[in-house]
DNA sequence: CCCTGATTCGC
DNA sequence: GCGAATCAGG
């Protein structure tokens, strides 16, 4: 496979989306990950911030190579590359309907099972519903056969309608679901603390 | 172990 | 220019 233009069209578009070059590899087909990001870098957009340049300037005027090519260790020496790569996180909206997030409870839960815990929104902190429902937009929306050993199995929706999904994301290792949703999953015991009954 | 991107360098 | 191998990190 070479890069023709539509396939380099998709790799910008699916980078700029934040799309991993796995994942991107796996689209375009015919190229392993380590071919997606060598593109990347060849056409210079390894640097995700989608709009500016970053005017990153070039510091130190590469220093003298001691020693050549050979068999040698890479040489780790970064000319310079203070960049702290701004990781601003767009959190913005403290309070984006949240509560419309959490899987909806079926009234048809067959024998009580395995469904994932689905606390009540007044017991999640609110920043990590709102990274659920950030992170809801970019769900793959995958039906329960499309799941695997590491997809996010986290139901959205109502079970009983056309509605239905699972998030389907990236899982976290060892875990069922994505980053986001293990955050609303699993919470810290103090915060269940005076929840007695 | 799974994954991520970054870099090097023979081709 | 390309991308496997390798590195570094989560």
């Amino acid at each position: 496979m070479s890069w023709t233009d539509e396939r380099v069209t998709l790799l910008k578009k699916m980078w700029s989306e934040g799309q991993s070059a796995s994942q991107i590899a796996k689209e375009l087909g015919g190229v392993t990950r380590n071919a997606v990001i060598g593109k990347v870098h060849r056409l210079g957009l390894s640097n995700r911030t989608g709009g500016e340049p970053a005017a990153e300037p070039q510091p130190a005027p590469a220093a003298p190579r001691a020693e050549p090519r050979a068999k040698a260790p890479r040489e780790e020496a970064r000319t310079g590359e203070p960049e702290p790569a701004a990781e601003a996180a767009p959190q913005a909206a403290p309070e984006t309907k949240a509560a419309s997030v959490i899987p909806a409870r079926s009234k048809i839960i067959p024998a009580g099972q395995p469904l994932p815990p689905q606390p009540s929104a007044n017991e999640i902190s609110p920043e990590a519903l709102a990274k659920v429902s950030e992170v809801e937009k970019k769900a793959k929306k995958l039906t329960l056969m499309e799941l695997t050993e590491r997809t996010c199995k986290w139901p959205v929706g109502d079970p009983a309608t056309e509605d239905f999904w699972f998030c389907g994301l990236p899982a976290q290792q060892g875990k069922p679901y994505c980053e986001a949703h293990v955050g609303v999953a699993f919470q810290p015991m103090s915060s269940r603390r005076d929840r007695r009954r």
